[in-house]
RNA sequence: GCUGUCGUAGCUCAGUGGUAGAGCGCAUCCUUGGUAAGGCUGAGGUCGCGAGUUCAAUCCUCGCCGACAGCACCA
């Protein structure tokens, strides 16, 4: 008996994969009743090479893939390159390549270590989206979208990095400053290219009620992200003005005199309560007051500067100033209010204007105490009388009935927010509104390495789409990135163009598009992958949509797939696609990262574990000998040095091996922490199950049932069927370390009888080890394969049907039942299953032990469960 | 602060209103013709803490403590 060669197997099994074509899709008519199933991972930036912690997310899509290939689907896996993006450009200034050129090769290097993953993808779909032929149609899409309306320009506040002369977006403003330059951030408008994401805001949130194959967790943070809110619009009219502000308001501007303020809230119910109006620091009145008031400019000021960083907002002081103007009451022409601005107003969330009822609003009370403005308590908490009844240091926010409310006093708060809402409206003073937190998305960038937005600047037409026939619009090749900047702006030709409808000189849009929409749509493109006219036949997108098992990391829960679901409705709406409901993701699942140890020496340097050396327990540096301290399990990183390399674990133990590591020890859904012990316990345990199968018989069909098997050959069945019903169980329910648990318990329970394994047996144990060789083929498709082939299994063990337990053999007939008294186990029975509860009593009471517990007593009462446990109660 | 997830063996995690489990690690022993090893046996637990419901709670309920994640002045 040899030992188990890797090498050699996993090799010979992809050519022969590879060679009889097993893993491309079949079409709808190929695929005659088969159900379709498609499987997808989430795909991947070409950042470079990958790590044994990238692989887990494709080795959850292949064991379904090859799961559902086994239970006779048509799937369809397919895998492609996210492939535009700032890294590329990064590298274009460091190493003076182009962003091209590095795409291409990063991409060639990670497809062959993906291969070697032996994952069962049809490569014949394979795509990038920084590919003209896909991105072609990505700008046919944008015209479209252009045209119904859903693409439109207006102009927004950008982060400005000043030394780059670029946008950054959100997450590239560290602490205020330029994540590349630290330089101080500028806040700038700018004309921007935006998606009317919010038109569907109302449909997005409700679509989720049908999501239900995804995470809770995913569902509840988009429902967040997108942020309804019921509430009321108020008009509050201007009623004193100062005099010097006077000649100010009447002009023309963008807040007149005569405009009442508006203000959003979801309590009106609490409008008796209210105590001031507060501003944001750039409403447009706060804005105009400041014009003539040096001090609320200076404030103005002030906040926008302590705006930018997030530590900073988050311990700030309330703070506010009063803007020298009274506004009238809605319900009360004679009662006015001060109206201030304050700092803990946001702009962009409803009218940028709120109105103060402190006895109701933590940050309300807080900036009236602060300031000396009224409380007035007019919700009386359950069960308390409104004499006793004071505000203090905490505002009362939950449901009560509304008292001091003049004519919504004795009302619920539900009822109050309806009759104040009916009064609002009756006096023209307000009106009951749905607000959204959702807001259009951003998808403008000042940066080379992304899809051009096929639209051309005219000065005598204005605004002017590619023509189709012109598409695409491609990148130049001979770019510089010597200077800061966006490259296409500055390019000496490329954006000079004739205006395609007068012919006079006019310039092409320079921004680009906002990596986000590639990732949008490739889905659907997978489904017509090299159709050149279209982005896809709705015909094929209407058979393989939705993706029946999305599988990705939980970082895309709310910004991707939220504006993938977005994409299917504008395609549905532009009509390139037919998908009912709107739906691109029947099943989501998102897994957990890969962790592992880091190391830090003592100048505070990463160290990776190749450097370390163990010396009596304490980790050192391998050569100085110094020591190391072991920091925290971090997600798998270049930058913490924590990796470990896909190939070089590949080359060392196998593909097959560290497919079933990543999948063993934690919940798919939880981090996976590596350790090299565990990765030697999986290499170890596919070397076990090699040595079980050389006690195989010789080879004969391994999916013919044996007959009235007995003995020996009986338990190994009982094995190997209950380990079918639990991993398919498992499967279905995405608990892959659950399926492997029921592999070791097989294979331990295979292991003891072994020495049983005699020519009586044969049949026997060709079916358990052939029902073996197929649960196992998910994960290591490799071993399986060889395996199978060894049982004399015909054919490739991919294109094995699933094995069905058979109940038969799941069935126990005898079992264990313990036997409490007074709820502690004292005695247990062995019983044929299914007997009487009063036989079961009796066999109780008659246990020794039982008696001399009892010591002569009556039980007061037996607790009798059958086949689970006796209680006898002596209380 | 809000929302959510999680606390079970040294580590990573299953599990169930009714006998506390697996893998790895650890210890003892055996094999050295399955050998960059393999195997037998074993030790190891207040199931985070406290109360309640129950004949019986690791599981259900409530409170507390701790860890992690997302959102974060959302009116």
């Amino acid at each position: 008996m040899s030992r188990y060669n890797h090498r050699e197997t996993e090799a010979k099994w992809r050519k022969a994969w590879a060679e009889a074509d097993l893993f491309r899709a079949r079409t709808p008519e190929e695929a005659g009743d088969s159900p379709k199933a498609y499987i997808l991972e989430m795909f991947p930036y070409p950042s470079g090479r990958i790590h044994v912690g990238h692989s887990r997310n494709y080795t959850m899509g292949d064991v379904v893939a090859r799961y559902k290939r086994a239970r006779g689907f048509n799937v369809l896996h397919p895998m492609g390159w996210d492939a535009f993006g700032l890294p590329a450009e990064n590298a274009a200034m460091e190493r003076k390549v182009h962003p091209g050129a590095w795409t291409l090769n990063n991409i060639r290097e990670m497809k062959g270590q993906l291969e070697k993953l032996g994952l069962s993808i049809d490569w014949s779909r394979e795509l990038a989206t920084c590919d003209p032929s896909y991105y072609r149609h990505q700008q046919a899409i944008f015209l479209a979208m252009w045209r119904k309306g859903l693409a439109f320009r207006k102009s927004a506040k950008v982060n400005w990095d000043p030394v780059d002369n670029t946008v950054l977006a959100n997450e590239q403003v560290v602490d205020g400053r330029g994540w590349r330059t630290g330089a101080p951030v500028e806040i700038r408008e700018l004309e921007q290219w935006f998606f009317r994401i919010t038109a569907f805001a109302g449909d997005l949130l409700e679509g989720l009620d049908g999501l239900g194959r995804w995470p809770d967790k995913v569902r509840l943070m988009q429902a967040n992200w997108i942020g309804k809110s019921r509430g009321a619009f108020v008009w509050w009219d201007i009623a004193e003005v100062p005099d010097f502000l006077k000649a100010g308001l009447e002009n023309e501007g963008p807040h007149h005199a005569r405009d009442p303020v508006e203000v959003f809230t979801t309590r009106p119910d609490t409008l008796f309560g209210a105590s001031f109006l507060a501003l944001a620091p750039d409403h447009p009145l706060t804005r105009r007051i400041a014009e003539f008031r040096p001090e609320v400019a200076e404030f103005v000021a002030e906040c926008a500067r302590a705006g930018t960083s997030e530590a900073e907002i988050e311990k700030a002081e309330k703070k506010g100033m009063d803007l020298g103007i009274r506004v009238r009451h809605p319900f009360d022409p004679a009662w006015t209010l001060p109206v201030w601005t304050a700092n803990f107003v946001l702009s962009t969330y409803g009218s940028g204007a709120i109105f103060g009822s402190p006895a109701g609003d933590q940050r309300d009370l807080d900036f009236a105490r602060k300031y000396g403005l009224p409380v007035v308590p007019v919700v009386l908490p359950p069960g308390v009388d409104a004499d006793s009844h004071a505000i203090h240091d905490e505002a009362f926010t939950g449901p009560g009935t509304l008292y001091q409310s003049r004519f919504l006093d004795g009302l619920s708060t539900e009822d109050g927010i309806i009759a104040a809402i009916a009064e609002l409206e009756k006096r023209r003073a307000g009106e009951g509104t749905v607000i959204w937190r959702l807001r259009d998305w951003g998808v403008s960038r000042q940066r080379y390495w992304g899809c051009p937005i096929p639209i051309i600047h005219c000065p005598k037409c204005g605004l002017v789409g590619v023509p189709e026939t012109d598409l695409p619009v491609e990148l130049p090749g001979d770019v510089d990135f010597s200077a800061p900047g966006n490259p296409l702006a500055r390019h000496p030709t490329w954006k000079h163009v004739a205006c395609p409808q007068c012919g006079s000189a006019a310039e092409r849009e320079t921004d680009t598009l906002d990596t986000f929409v590639d990732s949008s749509w490739y889905f659907a493109r997978f489904c017509d992958a090299t159709a050149p006219d279209r982005p896809f036949d709705p015909k094929l997108a209407a058979y393989w949509l939705p993706v029946d098992q999305y599988v990705g990391g939980v970082e895309h829960a709310v910004l991707h797939l939220l504006y993938a679901r977005f994409f299917t409705r504008a395609l549905i709406e532009c009509g390139f696609l037919d998908l009912p409901g709107g739906e691109p993701f029947a099943g989501l699942f998102t897994q957990g990262m890969v962790n592992h140890v880091t190391y830090k020496s003592g100048e505070g340097k990463w160290l990776a574990p190749d450097e370390i050396e163990d010396r009596e327990g304490q980790p050192v540096e391998i050569g100085s000998g110094r020591p190391v301290t072991r920091g925290a399990l971090e997600k798998m990183s270049k930058s913490k040095r924590n990796v470990i390399d896909l190939d070089a674990f590949v080359q060392d133990f196998g593909a097959d091996v560290a497919r079933w590591f990543v999948l063993s020890d934690s919940p798919p859904e939880r981090d996976l922490e590596w350790t090299d012990a565990g990765a030697e316990g999986a290499w170890r345990f596919s070397q076990r199950l090699w040595t079980l199968f050389a006690a195989a018989p010789p080879p004969g069909d391994p999916l013919m049932a044996a007959v009235q098997p007995q003995g020996p050959g009986l338990e190994i069945l009982r094995a190997c069927h209950r380990a079918a019903a639990a991993i398919t169980g498992d499967l279905e329910g995405f608990r892959f370390n659950r399926c492997i648990a029921a592999v070791h318990e097989c294979v331990n329970a295979l292991k003891k009888l072994e020495p049983l394994f005699t020519p009586d047996h044969a049949p026997a144990l060709r079916e358990g080890l052939g029902i073996l060789a197929r649960l196992i083929a998910p994960f290591m498709p490799h071993l399986a394969e060889e395996l199978w082939e060894k049982l004399g299994g015909t054919g490739f063990v991919v294109n094995a049907p699933w094995p069905e337990a058979n109940p038969d053999f799941l069935r126990e007939d005898m079992v264990v039942i313990p036997v409490q008294i007074d709820g502690r186990r004292r005695a247990e029975l062995n019983a044929q299953k299914g007997l009487d509860p009063q036989i079961l009593r009796a066999m109780a009471l008659a246990e020794d032990k039982v008696q001399a517990f009892l010591a002569g007593a009556a039980p007061k009462d037996v607790i009798i469960v059958p086949d689970r446990i006796i209680n006898i109660v002596t209380k």
